[in-house]
RNA sequence: GGGCCGCUAGCUCAGAGGUAGAGCACCUGACUUUUAAUCAGAUGGUCGCUGGUUCGAUCCCAGCGCGGCCCA
């Protein structure tokens, strides 16, 4: 109603409910159905006449109820044109003074932007050719009490879209694709999972922990009143999923958030949500295979489904115009040792996991593409594996390249400075800190020389690994749960995977001798005593849970929130996070 | 933790040491196929917070808060 004191549009929109509940409309009814009892939404509207003709429409004359948020009010006095949106896609809805009820028409002129109506009526296109509902019967079904934002520019404000998501959700049709997005990514990896050929069970394994072990990192605390028990929350699944495969169950995986107490950036939330997998007999060679296999079918599945969901409301939010691939390595490492290291050898050859390498071992990198930091992986044609993330192609079609961490540190270290660096001083704490210093990489006194090696490659390498790439072979010092190569005591079996710059994924062959378990635990024990209060705690029920026998097992732990930001081009993972943490206000 | 930037109407943004503006939204009027509907008119502000300088601060200075980007 028009009382027309003061421009307080909440104390409007409260005055038009008022005059609704004048005329008998209820404020709040309680659901919404057509005559038939039916009752369509608005995209399988959409989905279904979307692309039918008026002439068509008009002769099929199908009728419809349906229900949705008011968007846009265009009005003419004795008509008016609603576009109303289920969340997903939007309809307009005709309405005429002449074809409702004297009630129903009444209701029309009170309703705002923001309020959900139910209508029911027959389709048909207006002379510009939009879908339109030709409203006989129009419902009011619940009231916004607040004006939203702004029709053209809608919410841009990063802020207020990540602490009032459903505001965000309202007007940007870009969130909703994105979480989309991120759903089909998880079906489509329980999908690969549990497919007949793997067999993994998924499983849920404790998120509040009296030890906070796994991984190395800072845990949020907690307390039980009732026990008067400190808790944490957890860092990984790791220790217990372990200990399921120690009870039997061979293949098992886990989908889950885990906490880690430190700073947000673009890459980082506290709480993240990880996929955590097992496997028996099978070594971290196996799952690098496995996991190339598992992200291209994701990367196709998402891309493929999102490709089919172009409808004609949304904008086609993200995906700006493609950049092929820079093609300039900065870094540039041979496979050394490798059969073909020689060779440029473009085209990945077959994949064969075991071919014995110089030092006398496996070198899992022997038999796969080469090693090109930020180079194509795509190699022309059609590549449905490929996605476009900050203007470049990153294409996870398999195999990935692959180099040792070490190597890929001399490497890089070596074009730093213009000068060769060799494996051995990264192996000596002395030569490895003097390496850090020139390179201006800091280390601390206690860090022994692996960490410094992993300090450098985070630096100077890893920002370069726009394609997939595998980095394995990490010091033992770094990797307490990772078994140890034969041929090398201070390397285990372990790869991380990169790609657009992150860590995307963290596999290795599990560490399964309770022996040198305990010695491991011990060894972080003493680094926690120098002051590093990421180093992992002792487990002695983990240990025990080894005693029993831990088959020969792989283990490895994808980051989800980091791969939907690159299957949706998403600059931040605050974007695909449905309610990113925030200082309260 | 450090550096830089931002915070002005519901939203998107201008602005200047002298009581603050636009577009959209909202309100009034006209309009029964519009598409950021159109046309005419009207309303709307703790200029993030606190303190300082000044005759006068939203503007200059300092501190704080929240956020963004970059760095460690």
């Amino acid at each position: 109603m028009a009382d027309s004191q003061g421009n307080d549009q909440r104390a409007q929109r409260r005055a038009n409910l008022a005059a609704l509940t004048g005329l008998g409309v209820p404020a709040y009814p309680h659901a919404f159905r057509g005559a038939d009892g039916a009752r369509d939404t608005v995209s399988a509207l959409v989905d279904a006449h979307g692309g039918v003709g008026g002439e068509e429409l008009e002769a099929a004359r199908i009728r419809t109820a349906t229900a949705g948020r008011i968007l846009i009010v265009r009005s003419f006095g004795k008509a008016r044109f609603l576009v109303i949106s289920d969340g997903r896609k939007r309809i307009q809805v005709y309405v005429r003074k002449d074809s409702l009820s004297e009630r129903d028409f009444q209701v029309a002129a009170l309703l705002d932007i923001g309020d959900h109506v139910g209508v029911e009526g027959r389709l048909f296109r207006t002379r510009t050719d939009e879908l339109t509902v030709w409203a006989e019967r129009l419902e009011f079904l619940a009231k916004c009490h607040r004006p939203l934002p702004e029709k053209w520019h809608g919410l841009t404000d990063v802020e207020t879209r990540y602490r009032q998501r459903y505001l965000d959700l309202i007007v940007n049709p870009g969130p909703r694709e994105v979480f989309e997005a991120r759903a089909r990514v998880l079906a489509s990896i329980r999908r690969f999972m549990e497919h007949p050929d793997r067999g993994f069970l998924e499983v849920e394994t404790p998120m509040m922990q009296p030890i906070a072990g796994g991984a190395l990192a800072r845990p949020f605390v907690t307390h039980h009143n009732a026990q008067d028990m400190e808790l944490y929350l957890r860092i990984a699944p790791e220790l217990y999923l372990k200990r399921l495969v120690v009870g039997g169950m061979e293949r098992v995986y886990e989908i889950n958030r885990n906490f880690r107490n430190e700073g947000i950036s673009t890459q980082h939330n506290p709480e993240f949500t990880m996929l955590e997998f097992y496997q028996a007999y099978s070594d971290y060679r196996d799952l690098m295979t496995m996991t190339e296999k598992l992200l291209e079918t994701v990367a196709r599945d998402v891309a493929q489904s999102s490709r089919g969901a172009a409808g004609p409301v949304g904008d086609g939010a993200g995906a700006s115009g493609a950049v092929p691939p820079e093609p300039g390595p900065r870094m540039r490492i041979d496979d050394a040792g490798a059969p073909d290291a020689a060779s440029p050898a473009p085209g990945p050859k077959r994949v064969r996991i075991d071919g014995p390498d110089a030092p006398g071992a496996a070198q899992p990198e022997a038999e796969h593409g080469r090693w090109q930091p930020g180079g194509a992986g795509t190699s022309g044609g059609t590549d449905d594996a490929a996605v476009t993330f900050g203007g470049r192609i990153l294409s996870f079609r398999g195999p990935y390249p692959r180099v040792r961490l070490r190597q890929a540190v001399c490497e890089a270290a070596a074009e730093r400075l213009g000068a060769p660096v060799s494996e051995p001083d990264l192996r000596c704490r002395e030569t490895a800190a003097q390496l850090a210093a020139r390179l201006g990489v800091e280390t601390k006194p206690d860090q022994g020389p692996g960490k410094i090696a992993l300090e450098i490659f985070e630096r100077l390498c890893e920002p370069d690994l726009v394609q997939p790439t595998f980095v394995h072979d990490f010091p033992t010092e770094v990797s307490p749960l990772s078994k140890q190569r034969d041929d090398d005591p201070d390397t285990v079996e372990r790869f991380e995977l990169y790609a657009a710059g992150m860590e995307l994924a963290n596999g290795f062959s599990e560490l399964n001798d309770p022996e040198e378990q305990r010695r491991r635990f011990e060894a972080q024990i003493r680094d926690r005593e120098g002051g590093d209060a990421e180093a992992h705690r002792m487990d002695e029920d983990y240990v025990r849970a080894l005693e029993y026998g831990l088959p020969p097992t792989a283990g490895e732990g994808i980051g989800i929130d980091r791969l939907v930001m690159i299957l949706t081009d998403s600059p931040s993972i605050r974007d695909v996070i449905l309610f990113p943490l925030m200082r309260a206000r």
